[in-house]
DNA sequence: GTAGTCATGTAAGAGGTTACATGATTAG
DNA sequence: CTAATCATGTAACCTCTTACATGACTAC
Protein backbone atom coordinates (compact mmCIF):
# COMPACT_ATOMS: atom_id res chain seq x y z
CA UNK A 1 0.00 0.00 0.00
CA UNK A 2 1.65 2.96 -0.90
CA UNK A 3 0.60 6.46 -0.37
CA UNK A 4 1.22 9.34 -1.96
CA UNK A 5 0.61 13.17 -0.17
CA UNK A 6 0.81 15.72 -2.80
CA UNK A 7 -0.73 19.06 -1.02
CA UNK A 8 -4.04 18.10 0.24
CA UNK A 9 -4.81 15.15 -1.65
CA UNK A 10 -3.80 11.26 -0.38
CA UNK A 11 -4.52 8.80 -3.00
CA UNK A 12 -3.87 4.92 -2.11
CA UNK A 13 -2.42 2.53 -4.25
CA UNK A 14 -4.48 -0.84 -3.69
CA UNK A 15 -4.29 -2.53 -7.30
CA UNK A 16 -1.43 -2.30 -9.42
CA UNK A 17 -2.15 -5.82 -11.20
CA UNK A 18 0.13 -5.14 -13.99
CA UNK A 19 2.91 -4.49 -11.87
CA UNK A 20 2.55 -7.85 -10.16
CA UNK A 21 1.54 -9.66 -13.40
CA UNK A 22 5.39 -8.44 -14.62
CA UNK A 23 6.58 -10.06 -11.06
CA UNK A 24 4.92 -13.06 -11.80
CA UNK A 25 6.54 -13.46 -15.32
CA UNK A 26 9.74 -12.60 -14.10
CA UNK A 27 9.29 -14.59 -11.20
CA UNK A 28 10.14 -17.63 -13.68
CA UNK A 29 12.84 -16.52 -15.76
CA UNK A 30 14.59 -12.80 -16.42
CA UNK A 31 13.32 -11.35 -19.62
CA UNK A 32 14.00 -8.61 -21.75
CA UNK A 33 10.71 -5.52 -21.84
CA UNK A 34 10.05 -7.12 -25.53
CA UNK A 35 9.65 -10.83 -24.46
CA UNK A 36 7.62 -9.95 -22.04
CA UNK A 37 4.94 -7.34 -24.26
CA UNK A 38 5.20 -10.52 -26.76
CA UNK A 39 4.38 -12.78 -23.76
CA UNK A 40 1.26 -10.16 -22.86
CA UNK A 41 -0.23 -10.65 -26.17
CA UNK A 42 0.13 -14.29 -26.02
CA UNK A 43 -0.30 -16.72 -22.93
CA UNK A 44 -0.40 -13.91 -20.05
CA UNK A 45 -2.56 -11.16 -22.07
CA UNK A 46 -5.31 -14.05 -21.90
CA UNK A 47 -5.08 -13.05 -18.02
CA UNK A 48 -4.14 -9.42 -18.47
CA UNK A 49 -3.65 -7.13 -21.24
CA UNK A 50 -1.48 -4.67 -21.39
CA UNK A 51 -0.10 -2.35 -24.59
CA UNK A 52 3.87 -2.59 -24.84
CA UNK A 53 3.53 1.77 -23.89
CA UNK A 54 2.76 0.37 -20.71
CA UNK A 55 5.24 -2.10 -19.79
CA UNK A 56 8.54 -0.13 -20.60
CA UNK A 57 7.89 2.95 -18.57
CA UNK A 58 6.29 -0.07 -15.48
CA UNK A 59 9.66 -1.82 -16.13
CA UNK A 60 11.43 1.63 -15.11
CA UNK A 61 9.27 2.19 -11.92
CA UNK A 62 9.84 -1.01 -11.10
CA UNK A 63 13.39 -0.95 -11.34
CA UNK A 64 13.26 2.37 -9.47
CA UNK A 65 11.34 0.68 -6.66
CA UNK A 66 14.12 -2.06 -6.32
CA UNK A 67 11.50 -4.96 -7.20
CA UNK A 68 13.59 -6.03 -10.20
CA UNK A 69 17.31 -5.44 -11.59
CA UNK A 70 18.52 -4.78 -15.37
CA UNK A 71 21.28 -6.24 -16.79
CA UNK A 72 21.94 -4.70 -19.85
CA UNK A 73 23.49 -6.91 -22.40
CA UNK A 74 25.10 -6.81 -25.89
CA UNK A 75 22.98 -7.37 -29.08
CA UNK A 76 24.70 -7.72 -32.02
CA UNK A 77 27.70 -5.08 -32.60
CA UNK A 78 26.13 -2.09 -31.26
CA UNK A 79 22.76 -2.58 -30.25
CA UNK A 80 22.10 -3.38 -26.26
CA UNK A 81 18.89 -4.93 -23.94
CA UNK A 82 17.80 -4.94 -20.77
CA UNK A 83 17.24 -8.52 -19.25
CA UNK A 84 15.12 -7.62 -15.96
CA UNK A 85 14.95 -10.05 -13.13
CA UNK A 86 12.82 -9.80 -10.02
CA UNK A 87 14.52 -8.95 -7.16
CA UNK A 88 13.87 -10.40 -3.55
CA UNK A 89 11.80 -7.49 -2.57
CA UNK A 90 9.82 -8.07 -5.41
CA UNK A 91 9.37 -11.71 -4.76
CA UNK A 92 8.14 -10.46 -1.40
CA UNK A 93 5.94 -7.85 -3.31
CA UNK A 94 4.70 -10.29 -5.50
CA UNK A 95 3.92 -13.02 -2.47
CA UNK A 96 2.29 -10.08 -0.08
CA UNK A 97 -0.13 -8.99 -3.25
CA UNK A 98 -0.91 -12.43 -3.02
CA UNK A 99 -2.35 -12.51 0.49
CA UNK A 100 -3.73 -9.89 0.91
CA UNK A 101 -7.48 -9.72 0.54
CA UNK A 102 -8.53 -6.97 -2.61
CA UNK A 103 -12.04 -5.60 -2.54
CA UNK A 104 -13.83 -6.83 -5.96
CA UNK A 105 -13.38 -4.37 -8.47
CA UNK A 106 -16.44 -2.22 -9.38
CA UNK A 107 -19.36 -3.90 -11.23
CA UNK A 108 -18.29 -2.07 -14.77
CA UNK A 109 -19.11 -4.39 -18.29
CA UNK A 110 -20.24 -2.27 -20.68
CA UNK A 111 -22.11 -5.57 -22.34
CA UNK A 112 -24.03 -6.04 -19.44
CA UNK A 113 -24.83 -2.09 -19.06
CA UNK A 114 -25.92 -2.12 -23.31
CA UNK A 115 -27.88 -5.52 -22.79
CA UNK A 116 -30.22 -3.19 -19.98
CA UNK A 117 -31.23 -1.20 -23.26
CA UNK A 118 -31.40 -3.27 -26.14
CA UNK A 119 -35.08 -2.72 -26.01
CA UNK A 120 -33.57 0.58 -27.84
CA UNK A 121 -31.62 -1.19 -30.45
CA UNK A 122 -33.10 -2.78 -33.72
CA UNK A 123 -33.81 -6.82 -32.86
CA UNK A 124 -31.45 -7.45 -35.81
CA UNK A 125 -28.49 -5.65 -34.22
CA UNK A 126 -29.10 -7.27 -31.10
CA UNK A 127 -28.86 -10.37 -33.19
CA UNK A 128 -25.50 -9.29 -34.35
CA UNK A 129 -23.69 -8.06 -31.64
CA UNK A 130 -24.86 -10.85 -29.42
CA UNK A 131 -23.43 -13.50 -32.07
CA UNK A 132 -20.29 -11.61 -31.79
CA UNK A 133 -20.23 -11.83 -27.78
CA UNK A 134 -20.69 -15.73 -28.62
CA UNK A 135 -17.32 -15.75 -31.19
CA UNK A 136 -15.02 -13.56 -29.23
CA UNK A 137 -16.21 -15.76 -25.61
CA UNK A 138 -15.18 -18.51 -27.85
CA UNK A 139 -12.20 -17.53 -29.35
CA UNK A 140 -11.33 -16.96 -25.87
CA UNK A 141 -12.06 -20.15 -24.83
CA UNK A 142 -10.06 -22.01 -27.29
CA UNK A 143 -6.80 -19.60 -25.95
CA UNK A 144 -7.26 -20.89 -22.62
CA UNK A 145 -8.04 -24.01 -22.80
CA UNK A 146 -4.35 -24.35 -24.93
CA UNK A 147 -2.87 -23.03 -22.31
CA UNK A 148 -4.93 -24.80 -19.36
CA UNK A 149 -3.90 -28.05 -21.38
CA UNK A 150 0.08 -26.83 -21.53
CA UNK A 151 -0.03 -26.63 -18.50
CA UNK A 152 -1.94 -29.67 -17.48
CA UNK A 153 0.28 -31.73 -19.96
CA UNK A 154 4.07 -29.70 -18.62
CA UNK A 155 4.28 -28.12 -21.77
CA UNK A 156 4.91 -24.65 -20.01
CA UNK A 157 7.80 -23.74 -20.27
CA UNK A 158 8.01 -20.82 -17.93
CA UNK A 159 5.58 -22.75 -15.55
CA UNK A 160 8.23 -25.86 -15.51
CA UNK A 161 11.28 -23.32 -15.25
CA UNK A 162 9.77 -22.20 -11.93
CA UNK A 163 9.24 -25.86 -10.81
CA UNK A 164 12.80 -27.27 -11.21
CA UNK A 165 13.22 -24.22 -8.30
CA UNK A 166 10.82 -25.60 -6.33
CA UNK A 167 10.24 -28.76 -4.38
CA UNK A 168 9.00 -31.84 -6.26
CA UNK A 169 6.10 -32.48 -3.61
CA UNK A 170 4.74 -29.40 -4.95
CA UNK A 171 4.35 -29.49 -7.97
CA UNK A 172 1.47 -30.94 -8.42
CA UNK A 173 -0.49 -27.94 -6.16
CA UNK A 174 1.28 -25.58 -7.86
CA UNK A 175 -0.19 -26.65 -11.35
CA UNK A 176 -3.57 -27.58 -9.70
CA UNK A 177 -3.35 -23.70 -8.69
CA UNK A 178 -2.85 -22.47 -11.93
CA UNK A 179 -5.37 -24.64 -13.55
CA UNK A 180 -7.77 -23.45 -11.62
CA UNK A 181 -7.56 -20.36 -12.20
CA UNK A 182 -7.76 -20.87 -16.19
CA UNK A 183 -10.72 -23.36 -15.98
CA UNK A 184 -12.21 -19.97 -13.57
CA UNK A 185 -11.86 -17.31 -17.00
CA UNK A 186 -13.51 -20.44 -19.11
CA UNK A 187 -16.40 -21.40 -17.25
CA UNK A 188 -16.90 -17.66 -16.70
CA UNK A 189 -16.72 -17.26 -20.48
CA UNK A 190 -18.99 -20.26 -20.93
CA UNK A 191 -21.51 -19.00 -18.87
CA UNK A 192 -20.99 -15.52 -21.25
CA UNK A 193 -21.86 -17.89 -24.51
CA UNK A 194 -25.21 -19.40 -23.08
CA UNK A 195 -26.63 -16.05 -21.70
CA UNK A 196 -26.03 -14.47 -25.48
CA UNK A 197 -27.50 -17.95 -26.60
CA UNK A 198 -30.68 -17.44 -24.57
CA UNK A 199 -30.69 -13.47 -25.83
CA UNK A 200 -30.83 -14.81 -29.39
CA UNK A 201 -34.10 -16.79 -28.37
CA UNK A 202 -35.67 -13.85 -26.80
CA UNK A 203 -35.19 -12.51 -29.83
CA UNK A 204 -36.58 -14.50 -31.83
CA UNK A 205 -39.60 -14.71 -29.36
CA UNK A 206 -40.38 -11.01 -29.09
CA UNK A 207 -40.50 -11.20 -33.55
CA UNK A 208 -42.91 -13.87 -33.72
CA UNK A 209 -44.89 -11.72 -31.00
CA UNK A 210 -44.59 -8.59 -32.93
CA UNK A 211 -45.35 -10.92 -36.08
CA UNK A 212 -48.76 -12.11 -34.42
CA UNK A 213 -49.80 -8.72 -33.22
CA UNK A 214 -49.34 -7.72 -36.71
CA UNK A 215 -51.58 -9.75 -38.23
CA UNK A 216 -54.04 -9.92 -35.70
CA UNK A 217 -53.85 -6.45 -36.42
CA UNK A 218 -54.41 -6.45 -40.01
CA UNK A 219 -57.36 -8.92 -39.52
CA UNK A 220 -58.93 -6.35 -37.39
CA UNK A 221 -58.72 -3.76 -40.28
CA UNK A 222 -59.79 -6.51 -42.88
CA UNK A 223 -62.92 -7.30 -40.31
CA UNK A 224 -63.58 -3.64 -40.56
CA UNK A 225 -62.87 -3.32 -44.59
CA UNK B 1 -17.10 8.00 -32.23
CA UNK B 2 -15.41 11.36 -31.54
CA UNK B 3 -11.87 11.71 -32.78
CA UNK B 4 -9.86 14.77 -31.19
CA UNK B 5 -6.79 15.70 -32.89
CA UNK B 6 -4.00 17.75 -30.53
CA UNK B 7 -0.63 17.43 -32.28
CA UNK B 8 -0.11 13.97 -33.47
CA UNK B 9 -1.86 11.97 -30.98
CA UNK B 10 -5.41 11.05 -32.21
CA UNK B 11 -7.65 9.70 -29.82
CA UNK B 12 -10.79 7.91 -30.86
CA UNK B 13 -13.23 7.60 -27.97
CA UNK B 14 -15.21 4.33 -28.44
CA UNK B 15 -16.77 3.77 -24.67
CA UNK B 16 -17.61 6.26 -22.81
CA UNK B 17 -20.29 4.18 -20.99
CA UNK B 18 -21.05 6.07 -18.28
CA UNK B 19 -22.88 9.12 -20.47
CA UNK B 20 -24.77 6.18 -21.78
CA UNK B 21 -26.04 5.21 -18.55
CA UNK B 22 -26.53 8.49 -17.45
CA UNK B 23 -28.55 8.56 -20.73
CA UNK B 24 -30.31 5.46 -20.29
CA UNK B 25 -31.87 6.51 -16.73
CA UNK B 26 -32.25 10.39 -17.66
CA UNK B 27 -34.91 9.09 -20.98
CA UNK B 28 -37.26 7.69 -18.26
CA UNK B 29 -37.32 10.72 -16.43
CA UNK B 30 -35.56 14.35 -15.48
CA UNK B 31 -33.40 14.10 -12.40
CA UNK B 32 -30.57 16.15 -10.85
CA UNK B 33 -27.05 14.91 -10.59
CA UNK B 34 -27.92 14.32 -7.09
CA UNK B 35 -30.69 12.09 -8.11
CA UNK B 36 -28.54 10.56 -10.47
CA UNK B 37 -25.89 9.86 -8.05
CA UNK B 38 -28.03 8.27 -5.69
CA UNK B 39 -29.05 6.12 -8.03
CA UNK B 40 -25.86 5.08 -9.23
CA UNK B 41 -25.22 3.70 -5.62
CA UNK B 42 -28.59 1.37 -6.02
CA UNK B 43 -30.02 0.46 -8.55
CA UNK B 44 -27.98 1.10 -11.84
CA UNK B 45 -24.24 1.25 -9.80
CA UNK B 46 -25.20 -2.82 -9.52
CA UNK B 47 -24.62 -2.60 -13.75
CA UNK B 48 -22.21 0.25 -13.67
CA UNK B 49 -20.68 1.93 -10.50
CA UNK B 50 -19.82 5.89 -10.74
CA UNK B 51 -18.78 7.89 -8.72
CA UNK B 52 -20.10 11.73 -7.45
CA UNK B 53 -17.24 13.37 -8.73
CA UNK B 54 -17.57 12.17 -12.37
CA UNK B 55 -21.33 12.46 -12.62
CA UNK B 56 -21.64 15.94 -12.07
CA UNK B 57 -18.50 17.00 -15.09
CA UNK B 58 -20.00 14.27 -17.20
CA UNK B 59 -23.62 16.02 -16.86
CA UNK B 60 -21.99 19.44 -17.37
CA UNK B 61 -20.31 18.08 -20.67
CA UNK B 62 -23.43 16.36 -22.17
CA UNK B 63 -25.15 19.62 -21.96
CA UNK B 64 -22.40 21.25 -23.38
CA UNK B 65 -22.72 18.66 -26.10
CA UNK B 66 -26.62 19.00 -26.78
CA UNK B 67 -27.22 15.55 -25.56
CA UNK B 68 -29.32 16.73 -21.94
CA UNK B 69 -30.83 20.62 -20.77
CA UNK B 70 -30.60 21.81 -17.49
CA UNK B 71 -33.78 23.29 -15.97
CA UNK B 72 -32.25 25.68 -12.99
CA UNK B 73 -35.57 24.99 -10.42
CA UNK B 74 -35.99 26.76 -7.00
CA UNK B 75 -34.99 24.90 -3.47
CA UNK B 76 -36.49 26.74 -0.48
CA UNK B 77 -35.94 30.22 -0.37
CA UNK B 78 -31.99 30.30 -1.69
CA UNK B 79 -30.78 27.45 -3.13
CA UNK B 80 -31.57 26.10 -6.63
CA UNK B 81 -31.19 22.68 -8.79
CA UNK B 82 -30.79 21.86 -12.02
CA UNK B 83 -32.40 19.33 -13.23
CA UNK B 84 -31.51 17.39 -16.51
CA UNK B 85 -33.45 16.19 -19.43
CA UNK B 86 -32.78 13.91 -22.23
CA UNK B 87 -32.86 15.96 -25.82
CA UNK B 88 -33.38 14.15 -29.31
CA UNK B 89 -29.58 14.12 -30.08
CA UNK B 90 -29.22 12.19 -26.82
CA UNK B 91 -32.36 10.04 -27.40
CA UNK B 92 -30.40 9.40 -30.99
CA UNK B 93 -27.21 8.79 -29.25
CA UNK B 94 -28.40 6.51 -26.85
CA UNK B 95 -30.01 4.47 -29.84
CA UNK B 96 -26.79 4.86 -31.76
CA UNK B 97 -24.96 2.82 -28.81
CA UNK B 98 -26.99 0.39 -28.44
CA UNK B 99 -27.15 -0.23 -31.92
CA UNK B 100 -23.44 -0.35 -32.83
CA UNK B 101 -21.11 -3.09 -32.31
CA UNK B 102 -18.31 -2.75 -29.49
CA UNK B 103 -15.72 -4.63 -29.57
CA UNK B 104 -15.42 -7.03 -25.87
CA UNK B 105 -13.13 -4.84 -23.27
CA UNK B 106 -9.82 -6.48 -22.74
CA UNK B 107 -9.05 -9.30 -20.40
CA UNK B 108 -8.37 -7.65 -17.26
CA UNK B 109 -9.77 -9.14 -13.92
CA UNK B 110 -7.65 -8.67 -10.67
CA UNK B 111 -8.97 -11.70 -8.97
CA UNK B 112 -8.14 -14.41 -12.17
CA UNK B 113 -4.56 -12.95 -12.12
CA UNK B 114 -4.56 -13.59 -8.50
CA UNK B 115 -5.46 -16.59 -8.53
CA UNK B 116 -2.98 -17.62 -10.86
CA UNK B 117 -0.32 -16.93 -8.51
CA UNK B 118 -2.36 -18.59 -5.46
CA UNK B 119 0.61 -20.62 -5.36
CA UNK B 120 2.65 -18.20 -3.60
CA UNK B 121 0.09 -17.49 -0.98
CA UNK B 122 -0.25 -19.35 2.23
CA UNK B 123 -3.17 -21.79 2.31
CA UNK B 124 -5.22 -19.91 4.80
CA UNK B 125 -4.95 -17.00 2.73
CA UNK B 126 -6.09 -18.60 -0.09
CA UNK B 127 -9.12 -19.96 2.04
CA UNK B 128 -9.88 -16.51 3.25
CA UNK B 129 -10.30 -14.46 -0.39
CA UNK B 130 -12.00 -17.34 -1.62
CA UNK B 131 -14.51 -16.92 1.10
CA UNK B 132 -14.24 -13.36 0.39
CA UNK B 133 -15.45 -13.93 -2.86
CA UNK B 134 -18.36 -15.67 -2.61
CA UNK B 135 -19.45 -13.49 -0.08
CA UNK B 136 -19.54 -10.67 -2.16
CA UNK B 137 -20.62 -12.05 -5.62
CA UNK B 138 -23.80 -13.45 -2.99
CA UNK B 139 -24.74 -10.12 -2.15
CA UNK B 140 -24.41 -8.51 -5.23
CA UNK B 141 -26.48 -11.72 -6.28
CA UNK B 142 -29.01 -10.32 -3.69
CA UNK B 143 -29.27 -6.92 -5.05
CA UNK B 144 -29.74 -7.93 -8.89
CA UNK B 145 -32.54 -10.60 -7.69
CA UNK B 146 -34.23 -7.73 -5.98
CA UNK B 147 -33.77 -5.38 -8.82
CA UNK B 148 -35.07 -8.57 -11.61
CA UNK B 149 -38.31 -8.92 -9.48
CA UNK B 150 -39.29 -5.35 -9.44
CA UNK B 151 -38.66 -4.95 -12.66
CA UNK B 152 -40.60 -8.68 -13.71
CA UNK B 153 -43.44 -7.43 -10.77
CA UNK B 154 -43.86 -3.81 -12.70
CA UNK B 155 -43.01 -2.10 -9.65
CA UNK B 156 -39.26 -0.21 -10.86
CA UNK B 157 -40.49 2.82 -10.90
CA UNK B 158 -38.19 4.43 -13.79
CA UNK B 159 -39.03 1.74 -15.88
CA UNK B 160 -42.91 1.79 -15.61
CA UNK B 161 -42.62 5.72 -16.17
CA UNK B 162 -40.56 4.87 -19.61
CA UNK B 163 -43.11 1.96 -20.59
CA UNK B 164 -46.07 4.53 -20.15
CA UNK B 165 -44.96 6.29 -23.16
CA UNK B 166 -43.65 3.06 -25.42
CA UNK B 167 -46.79 0.99 -27.20
CA UNK B 168 -48.61 -1.46 -24.63
CA UNK B 169 -47.92 -4.09 -26.83
CA UNK B 170 -44.01 -3.82 -26.54
CA UNK B 171 -44.21 -3.32 -22.60
CA UNK B 172 -43.03 -7.45 -22.42
CA UNK B 173 -40.43 -6.78 -24.97
CA UNK B 174 -38.58 -4.05 -22.88
CA UNK B 175 -39.26 -5.84 -19.70
CA UNK B 176 -37.74 -8.63 -21.03
CA UNK B 177 -34.75 -7.74 -22.34
CA UNK B 178 -34.11 -5.84 -18.63
CA UNK B 179 -34.95 -9.08 -17.30
CA UNK B 180 -32.02 -10.88 -19.70
CA UNK B 181 -29.46 -8.42 -18.87
CA UNK B 182 -29.58 -8.97 -15.45
CA UNK B 183 -30.28 -12.53 -15.03
CA UNK B 184 -26.94 -12.52 -17.17
CA UNK B 185 -24.92 -10.46 -14.29
CA UNK B 186 -26.86 -13.31 -11.62
CA UNK B 187 -25.60 -16.34 -13.90
CA UNK B 188 -22.05 -15.00 -14.48
CA UNK B 189 -21.96 -14.12 -10.20
CA UNK B 190 -23.22 -17.61 -9.81
CA UNK B 191 -20.63 -19.14 -11.94
CA UNK B 192 -17.75 -17.22 -9.47
CA UNK B 193 -19.46 -18.51 -6.68
CA UNK B 194 -19.02 -22.58 -7.87
CA UNK B 195 -15.42 -21.69 -9.05
CA UNK B 196 -14.30 -20.16 -5.70
CA UNK B 197 -15.91 -23.15 -3.96
CA UNK B 198 -13.73 -25.68 -5.94
CA UNK B 199 -11.33 -23.37 -4.99
CA UNK B 200 -11.79 -24.18 -1.44
CA UNK B 201 -12.16 -28.01 -2.20
CA UNK B 202 -8.71 -27.71 -3.96
CA UNK B 203 -7.42 -26.21 -1.12
CA UNK B 204 -8.40 -29.44 1.75
CA UNK B 205 -6.97 -31.19 -0.96
CA UNK B 206 -3.53 -29.63 -1.37
CA UNK B 207 -3.03 -29.70 2.73
CA UNK B 208 -4.48 -33.49 2.65
CA UNK B 209 -1.44 -34.00 0.39
CA UNK B 210 0.55 -32.00 2.40
CA UNK B 211 -0.24 -33.78 5.54
CA UNK B 212 0.07 -37.46 3.92
CA UNK B 213 3.97 -36.07 2.71
CA UNK B 214 4.93 -34.88 5.92
CA UNK B 215 3.90 -38.04 7.95
CA UNK B 216 5.25 -40.60 5.07
CA UNK B 217 8.43 -38.33 5.69
CA UNK B 218 8.59 -38.83 9.25
CA UNK B 219 7.81 -42.56 8.86
CA UNK B 220 11.32 -42.83 6.37
CA UNK B 221 13.24 -40.82 9.65
CA UNK B 222 11.35 -43.26 11.84
CA UNK B 223 12.65 -46.53 10.52
CA UNK B 224 15.92 -45.02 10.01
CA UNK B 225 15.95 -44.17 13.82
C1' DG C 1 18.88 -4.12 -50.55
C1' DT C 2 14.95 -4.85 -48.11
C1' DA C 3 11.53 -6.88 -45.32
C1' DG C 4 10.68 -8.66 -40.91
C1' DT C 5 11.94 -8.97 -36.31
C1' DC C 6 14.16 -7.27 -32.09
C1' DA C 7 14.28 -3.59 -29.06
C1' DT C 8 12.98 0.65 -26.47
C1' DG C 9 10.89 4.40 -25.80
C1' DT C 10 7.49 9.15 -25.67
C1' DA C 11 3.10 12.14 -26.03
C1' DA C 12 -1.47 13.25 -25.28
C1' DG C 13 -5.55 12.12 -23.88
C1' DA C 14 -9.74 9.27 -21.68
C1' DG C 15 -11.81 7.46 -17.80
C1' DG C 16 -11.80 6.33 -12.96
C1' DT C 17 -10.54 6.93 -7.63
C1' DT C 18 -9.98 9.28 -3.43
C1' DA C 19 -10.33 13.11 -0.96
C1' DC C 20 -11.42 18.04 -0.20
C1' DA C 21 -14.89 21.65 -0.04
C1' DT C 22 -19.14 24.32 0.68
C1' DG C 23 -23.68 25.70 1.70
C1' DA C 24 -28.96 25.46 1.90
C1' DT C 25 -32.88 22.84 3.58
C1' DT C 26 -35.61 19.95 6.51
C1' DA C 27 -36.98 16.99 10.37
C1' DG C 28 -36.58 16.35 15.24
C1' DC D 1 -30.26 24.24 17.53
C1' DT D 2 -28.49 20.45 15.46
C1' DA D 3 -28.07 16.47 12.70
C1' DA D 4 -29.24 14.46 8.45
C1' DT D 5 -30.20 15.19 3.86
C1' DC D 6 -30.13 17.79 -0.47
C1' DA D 7 -27.20 19.75 -3.70
C1' DT D 8 -23.03 20.83 -6.47
C1' DG D 9 -18.79 21.09 -7.30
C1' DT D 10 -12.96 20.82 -7.56
C1' DA D 11 -8.03 18.83 -7.15
C1' DA D 12 -4.74 15.52 -7.67
C1' DC D 13 -3.73 11.36 -8.88
C1' DC D 14 -3.61 6.59 -11.29
C1' DT D 15 -4.28 3.33 -15.07
C1' DC D 16 -5.01 2.38 -19.75
C1' DT D 17 -5.41 3.63 -24.82
C1' DT D 18 -4.00 5.26 -29.19
C1' DA D 19 -0.65 6.84 -31.83
C1' DC D 20 4.06 8.47 -32.95
C1' DA D 21 9.00 7.48 -33.20
C1' DT D 22 13.55 5.42 -33.87
C1' DG D 23 17.12 2.33 -34.92
C1' DA D 24 19.87 -2.07 -34.94
C1' DC D 25 19.89 -6.87 -36.39
C1' DT D 26 18.95 -10.95 -39.35
C1' DA D 27 17.46 -13.78 -43.08
C1' DC D 28 16.78 -13.70 -47.93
Amino acid sequence: MVAAVFGRAIYTRLAVSLRHALLGVLKDRPLTGYDLVRYFQGTLGFLWSAPQSQIYPELRRMEAAGLVTATVKPRGQKAQKRVYAVTEAGMAELRRWATDFMPLPAQRDPVFLKAAFFDLAPLDAVREQLKAHIAQYQWRIEQWQARHDAIRGRRAELVEEWLTRQPVEEHENVIQMKVHALEGVIARAKTEIAWARRGLALCDQIETRRAGAASAESEVANSRA
